[in-house]
DNA sequence: AGGAAAATAT
DNA sequence: CATATTTTCC
């Protein structure tokens, strides 16, 4: 009956991903024309965006464009902007990648992916992605194309949903009713504050869906009536820089979070320092009376913070459509 | 292709 | 040493 439109009505509107979900990361990141420029012609650029300093983000950008991330790498072996050209203007990459010393290497060669690092941002898309798919259907290649992540692999995904799903199961046990759950399956955890155990710093950035956590009820159906938006989009581009650049070349982030016995006690939390994805939702804490532009109309302010700050969306109808 | 486990890197 | 991510096997 007519009961039930209303409803998926308002879910279908919850679920509408915003402006910032719709837009391929890597786009979001870069601009293709910049990405070209650098390659080309002027290799002056911030290459890096490396994250030299995290301690506070320097973006003086109001759109970023400098699209400098594959500083790090490039996980495409096609793709120009690999080219991690020196920064001229600031300096250069910061010191030592990784594993992957990469930063000041040629672009095409036999580049293997860099590692992928799972940024809040990126999870909060993937969470998304499952969500909107339903346990049933998160299976990494739509999960995949609806996060429609460049550079992100079907591999990256299923890696990540396997974990994903542990984490899941950790917290079924212990969120139970409670004391029931006996043994002490916790391997590594068994915090009283909750959920904290190393490997929860990421997932706990961004909320779990309430269902997720239920076996016994898919809530109600998922029919979408038409395919994700991000899943139609289809590119064939560069894409395999950005994000995939972005969230990879940086492990020294890693080794903020990576922290063995992390002391994340922030109860505001939710403000995690991304090099790049960053850029996308969190603005600088400007806090000025002078309104930020965004001068990109894709851009809108999208301040959620990964706390469980939800809601607040913008209705977007449809991507951009214009491809 | 999906899932789980092992291997490796950080 | 532990965690995160990748790679391999089923």
């Amino acid at each position: 009956m007519r009961e039930d439109d209303s409803n998926w009505f308002s879910r279908w509107e919850e679920e509408l991903p915003s402006l910032e979900e719709l837009m391929p990361l890597s786009q979001t990141l870069i601009t293709p024309d910049l990405a070209l420029a650098f390659d080309i012609t002027n290799p002056t650029n911030t290459t890096t965006t490396n994250n030299h300093h995290n301690s506070s983000l320097h973006q003086n950008q109001p759109q970023p464009p400098p699209p400098p991330q594959p500083a790090a790498v490039s996980p495409t072996p096609t793709n120009p902007l690999a080219s991690p050209q020196p920064n001229s203007g600031d300096f250069a990459v910061d010191s030592g990648e990784l594993g992957s010393g990469a930063v000041g290497d040629e672009p095409a060669r036999t580049l293997k992916r860099p590692r992928l690092v799972w940024t809040p941002q990126l999870h909060k898309r993937f969470v998304d992605a499952v969500a909107h798919l339903g346990i049933k259907n998160a299976v990494p290649k739509t999960i995949m194309q609806i996060m429609n992540v460049d550079g992100l692999t079907r591999e990256n995904v299923a890696s990540h949903l396997q974990k994903y799903r542990l984490y899941l199961k950790r917290m079924q046990g212990l969120s139970s009713g409670g004391a029931g759950a006996g043994n002490g399956a916790v391997g590594g955890g068994g915090l009283t504050g909750g959920t904290d155990a190393a490997t929860d710093h990421l997932f706990a950035s961004s909320p779990v869906p309430a269902h997720f956590l239920h076996p016994g009820r898919p809530n109600s159906d998922h029919f979408l009536p038409f395919v994700p938006v991000a899943a139609l989009q289809h590119h064939h581009h560069q894409q395999q820089m950005a994000a995939a650049a972005a969230a990879v070349g940086n492990p020294q982030l890693q080794g903020q979070y990576h922290r063995p016995m992390g002391h994340f006690g922030s109860p505001t939390n939710g403000q995690f320092e991304h090099p790049f994805l960053a850029r996308q939702t969190q603005q600088p804490v400007h806090r000025m009376g002078a309104p930020v532009h965004n001068a990109v109309p894709g851009f809108v302010e999208d301040l959620e913070s990964a706390n469980g700050n939800e809601g607040r969306k913008v209705l977007t109808l449809f991507p951009t459509g214009d491809d």
